[in-house]
DNA sequence: TATGAATGAGGGTTCATTCAT
DNA sequence: AATGAATGAACCCTCATTCAT
């Protein structure tokens, strides 16, 4: 009490931890059955935690659904953006985006099927993943790569084709349905069957070339 | 013993108008907070019968929610048939029915929020509608309209798109919303940005014309 | 209304066979599940009757457990007197009677298993059942045949004996399940083993004789 | 984190304490109106205790069920062991194990009604009993003390003299039950009257000069 | 901060019984 | 006499949340 600073760091750390340790269990859990039939009492269990610590991080259930659903989504960001940011073909980039997308969700089933289940149990979650698929499309709009209007509807399409693909390679699809679904987006948006294809080709050779 | 017949038909009558009731209120309240948010004595409070009559009509809660999406899928494809049918280019034939499908949805957003429910909470459901769906694109692919073929992950985009048809539709997006569901489709079937938004012209023409 | 007499008699008639329809369901239904677990509803099915009219014939169903268990004692009964009553000696009789007794439960399971089902469930029922035994046994005592007092306890004891006895034979224990029986009977009253032993053998004898 | 094992020795205690609120409940309860009339809202209310409490303590009715049984096993085996086992002679262990079996149930109604209904309602527990008495019987036999062989229905015979034992000192049957209900046993057997007798009365001696 | 015992509303389901027809 | 639709209390069980320690 009297040394403020030094044991609230220490405490704060410590928090982050405990908070951490929560959110990875229901992340664990709410992958494997699903958003809704994941309880509190489960995820305390499985971050080794009294029932009642939950609440002193989180105002209700809800709350950590928000917290895990951010959490995957910036940790995908993380996995992703190297490379794609060094597109400079918005087409490319919205391509790319997406086939990594995927690839990622299909390589760490845990976030993909938290994904699943957010896109469906867990409406706010949907904006944070459209955010960053308009920015690519605003891209390529802007280079005249596409000619659909950016507005609610095509991106709304964007997130559904997406949704589809990662659902598609979770159940077993192989790994030409990420650069189909990549393939579907740019048609969505106008691009020409060719170029579609060629931007596709172009980036599974990316693909292909980086490790992960 | 004599009257079997008007008596059984009056007691018929009675059965149906409360297997009515019943599936009316499911219907409603599934429709409005999800399917899995209606509990089983919501839906009796609602038709105004005790919670144990709900049992007289279905064995349970999964029986009615089947009996439900069943009663809509009908009631819109009785709404839909005959126009569609009668197209002999099954890219129209797909483009129309999607277009129709989600302005059914919003003319009766009833059906329409109760169905993006059961497409996400009822899985037995999809099914149903990609039934359709797969003659009407296999009759595409049959007549050289579309490049791509006719796999699981084509129909999943399919499905998708229509759904974010239906959905933004519901959530307030203007009529447009179905016919560029309808152009995307053919887009992801390979159709040229030209020829699709051609048969999405002559579509509205049709739609313009049928009274509904 | 007006012929009173020979339309009285016949409805008493068609009373008694819907009665028994009643009965026989309850029967069937309560022997393989047990009384508790049989519903109301079910016996009504079982007896191709709509529910209400189970209670034109029982008050609750309560009523319709006693008229089963009563009914199925008299059928016991029925089958079994002849040769027993003939039997001049008290010990031969009771040792008689109870090998009778689970030979028949053995023969016909669904009497037996009833009867299991109401030794337990069905307080009432005992009382039936100890009546014959009592006779019997009283029979035994006043010839001098055995040593043990008549009274609440012996019959009990008697009563625990046959019901062991039945549970055993429909459990799938042999023949002679049911002679032992009868001889632990007879020892429980104070006959010597030899002695038991010999009214066994002899009743062994004679029930083979019997056709049934 | 320090002073673990006090903090958690409270807790324990605490628990415990719940958890004994709960099974007392329990077997006032079925003791009273037997096992399956007893419902778990009735046990918590019993136990002053919300509802969902029960099942912080019990997987479901099932396992409170055992734990009673198991403790009212516990209980009276504990009360009964000293004697029995000093003796050495295989029938009057069988005797007197009955006898003191029955005056433990009739010293303690509760324990005792509860045997009841487990005997019909819950069929895991039958064993627990039967497992002590084969023992015992199979002492005697190895003796050369009884003429029967050691098999299912002569336990079950046993069992059933056991049983009517208790029930009819419960219902109010004299001491003297206790003992008959020996004897029967040893006649069963089939040691001689007299012999079952002389036993009998030394058992009685014993009973008197134990306190209880 | 952390615990975990306790809560109680709510979920799905069954069933003896009543009553209008 | 017969029907069978309707009732509603009761049952077992789950779970988000609170609170004393």
């Amino acid at each position: 009490m009297e040394q403020r600073s030094p044991r609230s760091s220490s405490n704060n750390a410590k928090r982050e931890r405990t908070r951490a340790r929560l959110t990875d269990a229901a992340l664990r859990l709410m992958s494997e059955r699903g958003i809704n039939a994941t309880s509190v009492s489960e995820i305390a269990a499985e971050a080794e935690l009294a029932n009642g610590t939950f609440y002193l991080y989180f105002r209700d259930k809800a709350e950590i659904v928000a917290a895990v659903c951010q959490a995957v989504t910036r940790a995908m960001h993380d996995d992703m953006s190297s490379t794609r940011l060094s597109l400079e073909d918005g087409a490319a980039r919205v391509a790319f985006g997406t086939q990594q997308f995927i690839e990622i969700a299909a390589a760490e089933p845990v976030w993909g099927r938290l994904l699943m289940s957010a896109f469906t149990e867990f409406g706010a979650f949907k904006e944070d993943v459209a955010h960053y698929m308009r920015l690519d499309v605003a891209l390529g709009i802007e280079q005249g790569r596409f000619s659909e209007p950016l507005d609610e509807f095509v991106i709304d399409a964007h997130l559904a084709i997406l949704r589809a693909g990662v659902s598609a390679r979770l159940a077993g699809g192989g790994p030409d349905v990420a650069a189909r679904a990549a393939e579907y987006q740019l048609r969505i948006l106008g691009m020409s069957v060719a170029e579609a294809r060629r931007i596709r080709a172009a980036n599974e050779r990316k693909a292909a070339s980086s490790d992960r």
